[in-house]
DNA sequence: TCAAAAGTGTTCGTAGTACACCCATGT
DNA sequence: ACATGGGTGTACTACGAACACTTTTGA
């Protein structure tokens, strides 16, 4: 019986996002890959459960020591998990998928499996989304799960990242936006503290809208309930200062 | 390296919602395990991955092997995946849970692992579920995850289900308590089509208030854009005949 | 014909949307 | 002072809740 068992490896698969305040753009961070399978190519940043350690626990080292991150607080969540036989080649893997919040884009540094590490620019387009740095683009896609992975190459190219790292990054986004109504942990982001106009720039990205079709006293009603007051203003552009928010702990 | 990477066991978790027609009850499938660890206590039906096997399948394979169930079709979907070391004592399982909507409540027969295997009424409490037959009662809990975790008891009792199926339970309830308003997909185990009275009956269960406080006009304004009509009436009590509906297909 | 259950319609209150107007700051 | 953005307030609309009323069956 015993030897029927399957013993995959348990990769941890994160995705990280962050907020550049000077751009004001989303962004998702990168890793490109050392190692084979999938050698050279784009990637979620991924590591390999320990013996004595949980799932959350290895998610948290890896941002700590792969991409050379030291922040003292963030938060992370379980996204889901990805078991088809056809999303790894070679070895048999699981995918345990978790999100982190970053509140603050820090500076990155290759770690241990990583010949480069990148936050890549995170933008909407009419059906799907788009992550972008100076040299490379890659888009989520909008097929089915069972289409996705039947279709899914197994060979690398540069055009895709590897694995079936573009589907769990679709999952990803579908999270988010479903939760932005009442979970909008995303906002995380944006720091301890946020001003309206830059929550409503994050909503604006997963619904494919603009920021300024987003009405702000309208958000304001709709959503002040998820948020506490933060103390007072912060000056940064023209115009009226804005008044900052957090969100309200969870339950 | 490779020594220190953990290639735990892999157990499925399949928590299994059917509908008895006569007592107008859900019910959940609990087993009695006929091997240690827990020998003898209640539990979910689990089932170990093996290779060459989504877990998906191994989901579905657990209904038929292990519990005698020969249905052709039902609805499987991811729930979660527990991860915490301590959720089982000896050697360390990750627990990918689903949950599996049968669409009748067919008659059982316990398989390779299963001392017994029964039906449980779920019924709501003030603030919690309980599952309850003839002779045993659980509970889910209304602990954290961390305060859970940390206070899980490492000895079999009777008064408890297996590892940490209690917790696993809990989350369940709540996920299908969160969904109900926008993809209720724990109506389909009221079979193929269902009246709107049977939906407003689980309705009630899950939101621990009762059938008559769920106004059927309202209910229906407010949850018919989820249903097709199916066909016309059946007939099974006094009172006009009502009319059927089914889910509509997702998205 | 009466009770039970399903279905229809009406009123009312609340919550979201559109938009006008006022406030505070930098240039 | 004026442009820019933030904040407040108001009218309008839509949707859910409460509840009265009608319809269809079994006893």
């Amino acid at each position: 019986m015993a030897n029927i068992l399957e013993r995959p490896l348990i990769t941890i698969t994160n995705i990280i996002w962050s907020f550049n305040q000077a751009t004001q753009q989303i962004q998702v961070l990168l890793v490109k890959r050392a190692h084979d399978p999938f050698k050279n190519n784009w990637a979620l940043p991924e590591t390999f459960m320990r013996a004595n350690e949980s799932a959350d626990h290895a998610a948290l080292r890896l941002i700590k020591e792969k991409i050379g991150l030291t922040l003292a607080e963030f938060h992370t969540e379980q996204l889901a998990t990805f078991t088809n036989q056809h999303r790894t080649t070679g070895e048999r893997a699981l995918s345990l998928a978790y999100m982190t919040f970053l509140p603050e884009m820090t500076p990155l540094q290759a770690g241990y499996g990583a010949l480069d590490v990148r936050w890549f620019a995170f933008t909407p387009l009419e059906a799907a989304y788009q992550l972008s740095n100076q040299d490379c683009l890659f888009q989520t896609t909008t097929t089915t799960a069972d289409e996705y992975y039947q279709d899914l190459p197994q060979t690398p190219s540069d055009q895709q990242l590897a694995f079936d790292h573009q589907w769990i990054l679709t999952v990803a986004c579908q999270r988010i936006l479903n939760k932005l109504d009442y979970q909008p942990n995303i906002l995380m982001i944006l720091g301890p503290s946020f001003t309206l106009r830059e929550a409503r720039t994050i909503y604006a990205a997963f619904r494919k809208t603009s920021l300024t079709a987003i009405d702000n006293s309208n958000f304001k009603k709709t959503h002040q309930h998820l948020f506490l007051e933060a103390g007072t203003t912060s000056q940064l552009r023209v115009g009226r200062p804005a008044r900052l928010y957090r969100l309200k702990p969870q339950n």
